[in-house]
RNA sequence: GCCUCGAUAGCUUAGUAGGUAGAGCGCGGGAUUCGUAAUCCCGAGGCCGCGGGUUCAAUUCCCGCUCGGGGCUCCA
């Protein structure tokens, strides 16, 4: 809250016309004349919100020293936009200045209040004296009673083939694992080291920080894009597979909705707020709200059960704390798939559920990427749906990380999370499928049952993969896990140069654009490294480009164009191997088989690319 | 957001006990036409993050800001 406090030998002001948010008032409050007054010119700010009782009380002690000092007779309060650029909502502006108001009464000191959201023509006289003119800004100190409702905590397994185990009496033979536990229940180690991921991220020439948006916005390089894209493809396809409708909503929400509103109250300060004149927007932290509006409007019967909703949240917005935001693990901006399925009732979305861990499951296949679980519900649910849950978390394979809370906190009564784990030790949250039985009644979803009564489904949140950037930082971590024991590269299906031609000579360059050509037209990502470079140097650049076959062509290769036999480095496993191109082909293809294909967006010859 | 550390060329960095700066990579030019992780020579490139203070003089010392790293807390 800004307040400006003028002692004034008068203050006369007059109503002249409404705005749409103006208060209802009598006529004699229409106008108003007061004399030896401390006015109090207010705004309450957006933050106000959070904890207005506190605003009050801050300002009323304020008020009182003030008053207390200057002796004036009586206070004004006058209600003044013009203090902030960032304004709470105008219906809490007008209970905080009631508020003001009776707590002065109560106070016994005389107080008027100038009317709220109307054009007001005003006349002060400033007395000029050096405590007639104050600038305040009011806070809510930090709550301290927060921690108090820890009381209730919660109880922490390790679920392994129906067992629940102590995470402290665990052996633990999954490093990874172990990790996890750690860090979830608070003894992680740090080493105190930047993740590898962020210096990888733009050596790589994939992403970078934008010093020139908010923090935690990144810019995309062509071959970042190409992998954000790859990984787009990947997901629609995954979930269209299953039945998914995808749909595209928009960004922000009016905060005006009351649904919208007590939903995004629950993400607390991490909203992206946009104040726009009288309207006050918030941008989206996920594809929520757009999917429960379209799914609203939309008529539903028990035979449309499960309707699954998808779409890529490009981008999804949460204002994490500053110090929090970190390369591509976390952001402020970032693109999520994310799946929402209605589902007729708790069994149907229990088997829902079951077929989302497999999808989860299935994309740390196709990333090469290791997944730990941790398993969540409140006790309620554990308790009535326990040998569903033993039965799920055994679809893993492996032990899970089991959190059982006393009661609910948030939406959901039941979630799973998948993690990889980073270089540091640290897990990167990935997937997750969620049972929220809240969102059903409170965005009025409605579908008609088989004995035609209406009912409030349960709905699923789902991202099989988790945002893409995060899926980016955890094949990035991983490379820097592995980099010890065999050459770093991304999957096949996703690096951006799959094949790399090298010609020795410029005699060798012909052929070598040929060759190239052929590759092309197979749906491979190939170039051509036509820089007058040595063979040692065009070898280290593919190296440290990831690329995983390369191709050398000399004077040899030309001889045998007419079988297209070729010398090819294989990246993975070290190795030159004798094969013809058509082998070659099918060796990539076969890698990258049932996964998505874009061609290369970059200049065919390398010595025509930009470094970014 | 709080605590803490940092910011020198596109990148990685050296340096100045206060007198405005060097190197490697990359880039441009030239020579070399080469067989598996850096060919040689030459050259350009710096408001030493931004703003203020102290000083004859600040990239250097002090303060503020911005951006970044780490920690705290939370998450996709």
């Amino acid at each position: 809250m800004r307040v400006l406090l003028i002692h004034s030998d008068y203050l006369k002001y007059q109503t002249k016309s409404k705005t749409r948010i103006a208060e209802q008032i009598e006529d004699d409050k229409k106008e108003g004349f007061f004399e030896d007054s401390l006015v109090v010119f207010t705004a309450v700010e957006q933050e106000d919100e959070e904890n207005p009782q506190e605003i009050v009380e801050n300002v009323i002690t304020e008020v009182k020293d003030v008053l207390g000092k200057i002796g004036a007779d009586n206070v004004v309060i006058y209600p003044y936009a013009h203090l902030s650029s960032s304004l709470s909502k105008p219906d809490v502006a007008k209970t905080v200045l009631q508020e003001m108001e009776s707590r002065l009464q109560e106070e016994d000191i005389k107080v008027a209040r100038v009317p709220f959201g109307w054009y007001k023509s005003f006349e002060v006289s400033c007395k000029g004296h050096p405590l007639s003119e104050l600038s305040r800004t009011i806070t809510a100190k930090p709550r301290e009673e927060e921690k108090a409702d820890k009381a209730e905590e919660s109880k922490w397994y390790i679920l392994d083939q129906g067992n629940l185990i102590d995470p402290d009496e665990f052996k633990f033979e999954n490093e990874d694992l172990r990790k996890l536990v750690n860090y979830e229940l608070g003894k992680g180690e740090s080493s105190g080291e930047e993740p590898p991921h962020v210096k990888l991220m733009r050596e790589k020439g994939l992403a970078d920080y934008e010093p020139s948006a908010d923090v935690g916005h990144l810019r995309w390089y062509p071959k970042g894009r190409l992998i954000r894209d790859l990984l787009a493809d990947y997901v629609y396809l995954l979930v269209t597979k299953e039945g998914a409708m995808p749909v595209e909503t928009p960004i922000m929400y009016d905060l005006a909705d009351d649904a919208i509103r007590v939903h995004a109250e629950k993400f607390g300060e991490r909203q992206y707020r946009m104040g726009h004149k009288n309207k006050e927007l918030m941008l989206r932290y996920a594809c929520c709200f757009g999917a429960f509006r379209v799914l609203s409007d939309s008529f539903l019967t028990w035979k449309n059960l499960p309707a699954r909703v998808y779409e890529l949240s490009t981008y999804s917005f949460r204002m994490e704390k500053k110090g929090e935001v970190v390369g591509l693990k976390r952001l402020r901006g970032f693109t999520m798939p994310d799946l929402h399925t209605v589902c007729r009732d708790l069994e149907q979305s229990l088997v829902e559920f079951d077929n989302q861990i497999d999808m989860c499951m299935q994309t740390g296949v196709d990333f090469q990427v290791n997944y730990e679980v941790i398993f969540r519900a409140t006790q309620d649910f554990y308790d009535q749906y326990k040998e569903w849950m033993h039965a799920s978390a055994a679809k893993i394979g492996k032990p899970v990380l089991l959190e059982i809370l006393p009661e609910r906190k948030h939406y959901w009564i039941s979630k799973m999370d998948f993690a990889a784990i980073d270089y540091l030790g640290r897990p990167i949250e990935n997937p997750t499928v969620q049972i929220d039985v809240e969102s059903g009644e409170r965005f009025g979803i409605t579908y008609l049952e088989e004995n035609e009564e209406e009912g409030y489904p349960i709905i699923l949140h789902c991202s099989p993969t988790g945002s893409i950037e995060r899926v980016i930082c955890s094949l990035l971590e991983k490379t820097a896990i592995e980099m010890k024991e065999k050459p770093p590269m991304l999957p096949v299906w996703l690096t951006p140069t799959q094949v790399r031609i090298l010609p020795i000579a410029e005699r060798h360059m012909d052929y070598a654009l040929d060759l190239a050509r052929q590759i092309k037209d197979q749906n491979i990502r190939v170039d051509v490294d036509d820089r007058p470079e040595t063979v040692g140097k065009k070898i280290r650049n593919a190296a440290t480009e990831w690329v995983p076959y390369v191709v050398v062509i000399g004077d040899n290769e030309m001889e045998k164009r007419e079988s297209q036999e070729l010398t090819v480095n294989i990246r993975e496993t070290k190795e030159k191997q004798v094969m013809d191109l058509e082998t070659l082909v099918k060796t990539v293809q076969e890698e990258t088989r049932d996964m998505p294909f874009r061609a290369l967006p970059l200049p065919l010859q390398v010595s025509q690319r930009i470094n970014f």
